[in-house]
DNA sequence: CCAGTTGTTTGAAATTTATCAAACAATGCA
DNA sequence: TGCATTGTTTGATAAATTTCAAACAACTGG
């Protein structure tokens, strides 16, 4: 069985959190994840060949920021905000804030 | 005379910001002069060469994170922390607190 | 078992980045 | 004027990043 990389709460590298938001696309992908909740890697219409999406959503994943869930042929993605959060309170609802996503 | 890149506050751009603050050495440089106040460029004791060190704060100047003063020899540089917050309410102090920061 | 769907991984190309030494510019002091 | 100091720019190199197509893997339905 594979071993997803997904740090815990404990190691999340403040440096990498602030790469991983710092790519437009993947900037959007947290804005949506936090707009709308859990979804599946296909349902962003963002314009990249899926190939480069799974590239970003494993960026935001080692990162910490994302969790990945696997049903049926579905990958469910979803923001760590309670993890963010407890590691590094307040920034990431300032850096929704500050990409215009509506308040938590 | 040279004009000095540095965006006004309207046109900070949010992606540009984060990948600024992404560096280590640069989150370091930040945290120094949210803690000490305006600096010399020499005087920060991190382990890197003028020209490179050259090279951040120009990143950071182009973010808008910095604002660099002549006088003399030296360019004393100093935080653009009204014009941060007036934009991207919360973030630098978010990211100032996950780095170890004092705070304000 | 086969075919279709969803997503990951691999390989490659183009771009960007970090870093340093060396040359350069600007200032101030003797 | 000559020289030391501070910092920037340039040129080069090594490493990392973005992106896509193609191959691959896993699951579902028939």
């Amino acid at each position: 069985m594979r071993v997803v990389q997904q740090p815990e709460r404990d190691q999340f590298d403040l440096a990498a959190v602030l790469y991983a938001l710092s790519d437009p696309t993947r900037l959007e992908l947290v804005r949506r994840l936090a707009q709308d909740g859990e979804r599946a890697c296909g349902t962003f219409d963002v314009c990249a060949t899926k190939a480069t999406l799974s590239h970003h959503f494993k960026v935001l994943r080692e990162a910490g920021l994302i969790h990945t869930r696997a049903e049926g042929v579905y990958r469910f993605i979803s923001l760590r905000r309670r993890d963010l959060d407890a590691r590094f309170p307040g920034l990431l609802k300032a850096v929704l804030k500050a990409a215009g996503a509506p308040g938590r």
